[in-house]
DNA sequence: TTGACATATATCGTATTTGACATATATTTT
DNA sequence: AAAATATATGTCAAATACGATATATGTCAA
């Protein structure tokens, strides 16, 4: 985890952090995999030079929703992240190294 | 393949082929996914020796809803076979692992 | 500045996903 | 065999994720 040590840089104490806040290992992982996802789709739909109003109408959605996607807004499934992803033209491989990978890969 | 009778028996509406219901390349492909990751709970489950109510209570469910993640029931979301894996102490990298493996380029 | 377009945020009625529960059916143990 | 344990299936109210809509803010060119 990177966003670790960037806490941890900035001072924070931060093995402890999922605990203080309640979160078990499994629940920490499930956030931190949805904000990488929500970059992802930010990317790729500029990538492919799209509005968020065009993906809307390719996912049958709509543009706020869009931009909850994109702003990693917890009401958003990871259903419709993957889906927006898959929607986007990524392939189950793509995803692959999106999981392994991480954020904008500077490390 | 008896992907598709699987899909069928799990009680997914899938027609004779993906196409001709509405049902897009990037939908089939959350469906594949789904099912594909059902599988690999229980997998997991079975090899951290675990029964269905005990992965239920780390996963504060019930016994019945890790039934149906198990079968690939279509109520069941994303989210919640995800994070049953993290639960099961799946990382980021073995879900990796798990995308690349299995379905990625079906003829 | 104005106007046109892109994105962010809030609310709301609806649809889906949820845990809980009951209960049926394996499966294992004694 | 029966008892104990594990898993499957169906239902349902409540929680939550949804698209739609309105509106605010941002961006960029005329």
């Amino acid at each position: 985890m990177d966003k670790k040590k960037h806490l941890e840089s900035a001072g924070w104490r931060v093995g402890s952090v999922a605990d203080f806040l309640g979160l078990s290992e499994g629940e920490a992982a499930y956030i931190d995999l949805k904000l990488t996802l929500s970059e992802k789709v930010r990317q790729c739909r500029k990538r492919e030079k799209l509005t968020q109003t065009q993906l809307a109408q390719r996912l049958k959605s709509s543009q706020s929703r869009v931009a909850k996607i994109e702003a990693g807004d917890p009401s958003v499934s990871l259903d419709l992240l993957i889906r927006s992803l898959f929607t986007l033209g990524v392939t189950k491989t793509d995803l692959s190294k999106m999981f392994g990978e991480k954020g904008a890969g500077h490390g």
